[in-house]
DNA sequence: AAGACGAAAGTGGTTGA
DNA sequence: TCAACAACTTTCGTCTT
């Protein structure tokens, strides 16, 4: 937990609760996400003696895939090697290193400007290094297939991040995406799951109980219920009711729900902002929520106590 | 008057011939 | 490549609180 958070700035608890791998800071009483913007300033290993102190300090830069050519490079041959070629051969030594520079720069250029657009929207989006990693990863993968020709650098981008927060179960919807790369929310999704088609990128489907803990922060609903709504989601999911659903309408659904039985009632219309759905789809999957699991009884005794 | 509800028509994407 | 299809949205009228 870095140290200058030290309380809840909705609540003033101080059970505050750092997700490194999600980059949040979750207060555990009021379950407001405090921080979804934390970089992470530690150090990622620890050292026991000076021995593995000098083995593990690294020297010059950290290999990396945020830099363009991850601070290595190749090149074809070097020049003393010509002597040692006849004519035909040192001809074709020349085409061929023409060749790689002028394909190595273009590369090199595309990348370049493709990481500074990445970090952009990464960082207006808070997300953490490691989606940053591998989202800078996917992308370079993607310009050395040539997956960027005829498609804008900037929406491959959106599309590797996309893809690279599906991976670290960090989940931004395609409307964040596309708010914060200025790429419209189709073309995201297009080139999304072109590259991850092309290069055999596996994503399991998301998870709706990744954005309960976004949703309900951003509708300032307790910790309870939060974790009712998890409850409800898992329970659902065993149903049967999730599969070939939008996660996000049905993570929705479950916290509207959630906060009726906690008696925090939000309307269907804030939620369904909040989540980027309609009020239509939030109804939808809300009375098959009720279908299922019998939780009138519980809306209804929350209703009872109100009157009281 | 605002919110919840449901029907109907439209949209974009997937799938299978 | 096209049509059928499911999920979701938009729109709008009606009922409920």
């Amino acid at each position: 937990m870095p140290a200058y958070i030290k309380k809840c700035p909705e609540c003033g608890g101080i059970n505050l609760f750092w997700n490194k791998e999600k980059g949040e800071v979750i207060c555990r009483d009021c379950g407001l996400v405090v921080e979804d913007k934390m970089v992470d300033f530690d150090q990622e290993w620890r050292e026991f003696d000076s021995d593995q102190e000098a083995m593990r300090r690294r020297t010059g830069a950290p290999m990396t895939y945020t830099q363009y050519d991850q601070g290595l490079g190749t090149e074809v041959g070097r020049k003393s090697d010509i002597y040692t070629l006849g004519s035909k051969d040192r001809n074709k030594f020349f085409r061929l290193r023409k060749w790689q520079y002028r394909i190595s720069t273009a590369i090199e250029r595309n990348l370049k400007l493709a990481l500074a657009e990445l970090k952009r929207v990464s960082s207006y989006l808070k997300l953490p290094k490691s989606v940053e990693e591998e989202s800078a990863r996917i992308y370079t993968l993607a310009v050395q297939k040539g997956l960027v020709r005829g498609r804008s650098m900037e929406s491959v981008v959106a599309g590797a991040l996309y893809a690279a927060c599906r991976r670290h179960d960090v989940p931004r919807t395609l409307d964040e995406l596309s708010e914060a790369s200025g790429i419209e929310k189709k073309e995201i999704g297009r080139t999304y799951r072109f590259v991850t088609r092309e290069l055999g990128i596996t994503i399991l489907p998301s998870n709706p109980a990744d954005y309960i803990a976004r949703f309900a922060s951003a509708l300032k609903l307790s910790a309870e219920t939060q974790s009712r709504s998890i409850e409800i989601l898992e329970k659902a999911q065993k149903s049967e009711l999730t599969s070939g659903r939008g996660p996000t309408g049905i993570a929705a659904a479950a916290l509207y729900v959630s906060a009726l039985i906690h008696g925090e009632k939000r309307t269907q219309r804030e939620v369904a902002d909040v989540a980027g759905v309609t009020e239509v789809t939030i109804r939808n999957r809300y009375k098959e929520l009720l279908d299922e699991l019998d939780l009138e009884k519980e809306i209804k005794k929350t209703k009872k106590k109100k009157k009281e």
